[in-house]
DNA sequence: CCTTGACCTTCCAGTGTCTGGAAGGTGGAG
DNA sequence: CTCCACCTTCCAGACACTGGAAGGTCAAGG
């Protein structure tokens, strides 16, 4: 099949698809005589495999190290575990910085009465710190 | 003062101002005979400004904007309330969308043993959906 | 057979926010 | 005069795409 429908059965677009091509994230697709690319089930369910990790919000890089484990029959699940567990304290990691920059934000939010008026607590936090 | 000084009172790095000036986001700084950028209190209050803004999590955009308004003694503290609060709701479905990524982790990593053997479910819900 | 339009190709450039590094000039101390 | 820290500009890279230009391919309709 062409980009396109695998792009489509796959949730990756063509564009990215060429992308992960041009970074060697998956091998070079065979090529039909009109020079273009050509793709079968198995490359699908790598696309979808990738499209999955990167939703939950693995980087390339974890990606690619995922999809060798995904081929290599006897690897460790252990390895695996790893890469996961690093990713949810990476995220848990964001999630406090976050939770406190939202702190923050509400506390300065609310004290400036959000009128025509000039003065502002917000500016004036970041102005002087 | 040099842009070294500078960026030692302001927390910006040295790199970071000039690349401010360059997208425009601070006016060129003065030079002196040497061509070195000379910085005053004025600029160094910027910069602070402009770090704490960031810190904050606010886009170099909003950052522009908010600057803008800080210099503007006539502004209306609802058009500061106004970034802010976006920002906020920008922070908040962050913090959903990781906090469910998170979740779906966590439950597929207590389902994996994480040994030696090769059987993964974390690779099978990525490989299967 | 020809046109049309959807699809495909490659390549270049831009997004946002810096960061690193190379090559070379300046300033002050010893 | 040498040395070293600091400054300058410019180019490239990081992440993960995304957009667009210029042009080739394919199938359907007239």
């Amino acid at each position: 099949m062409n980009i396109g429908e695998a792009a489509k059965l796959s949730g990756v677009s063509a564009k990215t698809i060429r992308y992960y091509e041009s970074i060697g994230l998956i091998p070079p697709a065979g090529r039909k005589e009109s020079g273009y690319r050509d793709y079968g089930r198995t490359e699908v369910e790598m696309l979808r495999f990738i499209h999955r990790a990167r939703s939950l919000g693995f980087s390339v890089e974890d990606v690619s190290g995922l999809l060798a484990l995904w081929r290599d029959r006897s690897r460790a699940s252990g390895d695996v575990k790893a890469i996961a567990l690093a990713h949810v304290e990476a995220i848990e990691r964001k999630v406090v910085e976050l939770n406190s920059i939202r702190k923050t934000l509400l506390d300065l939010t609310c004290r400036c009465h959000g009128d025509d008026r000039p003065d502002c607590p917000i500016l004036e936090e970041l102005a002087t710190g």
